[in-house]
DNA sequence: TCTGGGGTCCTCTCTCAA
DNA sequence: TCTGTTGAGAGAGGACCC
């Protein structure tokens, strides 16, 4: 999950303190938190157009076979009566604070890994709240009451363990229907090797379709599989890096702590398009679009970055980038559209182009950053976008935006956030 | 029948300077 | 002056995570 280097030698006993809070269905239960008409049907959250996908899906959808990732159209045919929502980016944000919220009033020690899923290492916690296992409970319990949001909680004496977990604490479901999870699993020391190995492979972090389909080679379908192979032979296979990481993972080696604050490395921001763009016009008019977003949050984080790219993903699936790193950081989206109008000069985009994204990175903390001379002159994009970022503040993100951008009605300039798994149906 | 958007990290290749 | 080595940094692509 982090930087830091797996250590040698057999796993370390010690405390299990580790844990990892997933919410069950987050943005499903959020919605029918909103909705309570909605509560025992199937909700599919996500992309409703031909290129949507699942975001997340009630346990109710998930009878029917549907999953997160899944193609939209997929989902609709296995599950017809479902009812099908968009989605509210910012609605999520606000609940996943409040459950930060909760976590952070037992340990400060919380690494958030996503709106719906955080590690907490609860060891200065135990004198006030009891062991780890109570913790746990004493959580959910919090969860539950306080926001209505039901959470599987995995316990252990390190992250990756845990991980798997509270994964193991999820309700479960097949095609009889939905059973009960156990809501808190703990591994206890010296339990790790016994609880891994009999699961598959792809449970490991980092085992994704690629690699699986190449330990399928070495006839490696368990952990355990995966645990008696030689450390030299997973090296070769898949690299120092990974070789390395799978091996100790396999044999319960994972002693990086849990780190709160972790610094972000880069902002993007990249869209599917509902029909492919065979022309360079509108795609320039996509990058002024991308960068003002990109800006905005760089400039809403207080970051600056030096290196700009563009991604270009093509009617068949491939997708290419191209990048520069400039001299200075910069955080404004005109400066950030420039170079990317510039990369995308190198671009063909006649074969049709589905998908276009430009992101920033080589970040530094903008109190860092070089004085330009548009910040200088009030009068330049400096004094422009503190304007522009205030009106933003007070009246939300579409009220202000490039004049290039607005469209045909001439009144609202479409933001970030609007397609957030996929374009709706119609055209784009 | 297809395959989102926000990210991180790793590997390989190339260039350039010491 | 020329050649070879090495390391850093940039650029591109790919795999993976939620």
């Amino acid at each position: 999950v982090t930087g830091q280097p797996f250590t040698a030698g057999p796993p370390r006993p010690r405390d299990p303190t580790i844990l990892h809070v997933d919410m069950d269905a987050f943005y499903a239960s959020v919605e029918v938190l909103q909705d309570p008409t909605l509560a025992g049907k199937p909700v599919i959250v996500g992309g409703a157009g031909p290129r949507g996908v699942v975001a997340s899906c009630s346990y109710e959808a998930r009878v029917h076979g549907v999953h997160s990732a899944m193609p939209s159209t997929r989902a609709r045919r296995l599950c017809p009566d479902a009812v099908f929502l968009a989605g509210r980016h910012d609605l999520y944000g606000e609940y996943s604070a409040r459950i930060h919220d909760v976590f952070k009033s037992f340990t400060p020690l919380v690494e958030g890994i996503a709106l719906d899923e955080a590690f907490l290492d609860v060891a200065g916690a135990r004198r006030l709240f009891g062991t780890p296992i109570a913790i746990a409970a004493l959580i959910r319990a919090r969860l539950r009451e306080t926001l209505g949001l039901h959470a599987s909680v995995g316990v252990a004496t390190s992250k990756f363990v845990a991980k798997l977990a509270s994964k193991a604490a999820k309700p479960v479901v097949d095609w009889d229907g939905i059973r009960p999870g156990r809501g808190v699993v703990a591994v206890a020391p010296g339990g790790e090797v016994a609880f891994l190995h009999p699961l598959p492979v792809q449970s490991l972090w980092g085992v994704g379709p690629a690699t699986r389909q190449r330990l399928e080679r070495f006839g490696v379908r368990t952990i355990g599989d995966l645990a008696a192979l030689p450390e030299a032979t997973l090296v070769s296979a898949l690299g120092a890096a990974v070789g390395h990481q799978l091996h100790a993972l396999a044999w319960a080696r994972d002693d990086r702590a849990v780190e709160p604050d972790l610094p972000v490395k880069s902002v993007g921001h990249e869209e599917t398009y509902a029909r492919d763009h065979h022309e360079r016009a509108p795609l320039r008019r996509e990058a002024v679009r991308l960068a003002d977003s990109v800006g905005s949050r760089l400039r809403r984080h207080r970051l600056a970055g030096r290196t700009v790219s563009i991604k270009v993903r093509f009617h068949d699936f491939r997708t290419i980038s191209r990048s520069r790193t400039l001299p200075a950081p910069v955080d404004l989206g005109p400066e950030i559209a420039r170079v990317a109008c510039d990369l995308l000069e190198q671009v063909d985009p006649s074969p049709g182009v589905r998908l276009f994204g430009v992101s920033v990175s080589n970040l530094v903390d903008d109190a860092s950053r070089q004085l330009t001379l548009a910040d200088v002159d009030a009068g330049g994009w400096g004094g422009v976008t503190a304007a522009v970022d205030e009106i933003r503040g007070r009246f939300g993100d579409g009220a202000v935006g490039p004049a290039t951008l607005v469209d045909a009605s001439g009144l609202r300039v479409k933001r970030e956030g609007d397609t957030q798994w996929g374009p709706a149906a119609g055209p784009g």
